[in-house]
DNA sequence: ACCCATATCTTGAGAGTTCAACAACCCCCC
DNA sequence: GGGGGGTTGTTGAACTCTCAAGATATGGGT
């Protein structure tokens, strides 16, 4: 850590590219979203997995991992939907502990009243900017970076897991 | 907006490989400089540009545009770091709404602590996974998309201006 | 049957962000 | 030398996110 490796110069364009157009499109969708249909992104995102889900319901704990969203959040975003009437909370009969999401149809509307616009809003300020080969480049990019930190997050469960019984 | 053009696979996977790698990037990240230093990513940009300034200094208008933030949110954000000493406000001889931003050399120690853990950070989770080849491919993506939307903002200026002379 | 580590979910407080409204000021034009 | 439009910066309220702590329940080992 005392001598770390700078960045090079390829580096450090690449890395202030690839951040400031991550900021860039992340604030621009949400302003999109936000004045079209006055919903936050990682709400639509909720409701998004929620529509697809089979009853369009799902555990908490599912649902958190695939809205990329801590327990902590997606339960305070739930509770404040739930005040909109979007989602309803329903108990789990084979665990207490348990919790199910299921999106209401009033939900549902919201989602496909802001659909469209979403897609505009991602085609204008993304995909319309990268040729058919970028499309493809920036897929594999992804999905490497993407692959990794989830592997690594598995990775820091079982490193717990197994910590218990490192030195016992 | 009746009947949008939806994303084809291609797209679609595309899209949801970026969104999805920009969240787990910017929050791990999120996460090891605060564990490491008790700075946010985005004290931390400012700080850093400021540290850039001739004098550690910069106005707060030019500050905000280069750490791609609002001025509302530079404010808030100078204040904060005001009152843990990393800056100072002065006010500007020439212009006296003007108000500059300075680093002190408290700030600048801040991020001279905060530096080599950010850059383990950045290639741990980031450019570690990428070929030679993707980190020029997502470089010319980020510009290309970034580029178009700090056009586009300065657009919506030149329009709101031009606007006024549009019918009259 | 009991205990304890784990898992699921919630809650409250603290911090950052946004939006709209506001205050102060510059500058150009009549 | 005033107006009036545009610029610069701040403020307060509402909202979201995070972190740590807690409530409840499960499941395996003894």
């Amino acid at each position: 850590m005392a001598d770390p490796r700078w960045l090079d110069d390829e580096e450090q364009q690449a890395w202030r590219a690839w951040i400031q157009a991550s900021r860039l499109v992340m604030d621009q969708l949400e302003r999109d979203l936000q004045a079209g249909s006055g919903l936050p992104v990682t709400y639509f995102e909720v409701l998004v997995n929620l529509s697809e889900a089979p009853g369009r319901s799902m555990r908490m704990r599912e649902l958190a991992r695939r809205s990329l969203s801590s327990p902590s959040r997606l339960s305070h975003a739930v509770a404040r939907m739930e005040e909109l009437g979007w989602v309803r909370r329903e108990s789990c009969p084979t665990d207490r502990r348990g919790a199910f999401a299921v999106l209401t149809d009033e939900g549902f509307r919201a989602i496909e009243a802001a659909a469209p616009g979403h897609v505009e809003s991602i085609r204008a300020h993304f995909l319309d900017h990268l040729s058919r080969e970028q499309v493809g480049q920036i897929r594999e990019i992804g999905e490497a970076v993407s692959r990794h930190l989830r592997d690594e997050r598995d990775a820091a469960c079982d490193q717990a897991e197994a910590g218990g019984g490192c030195d016992a």
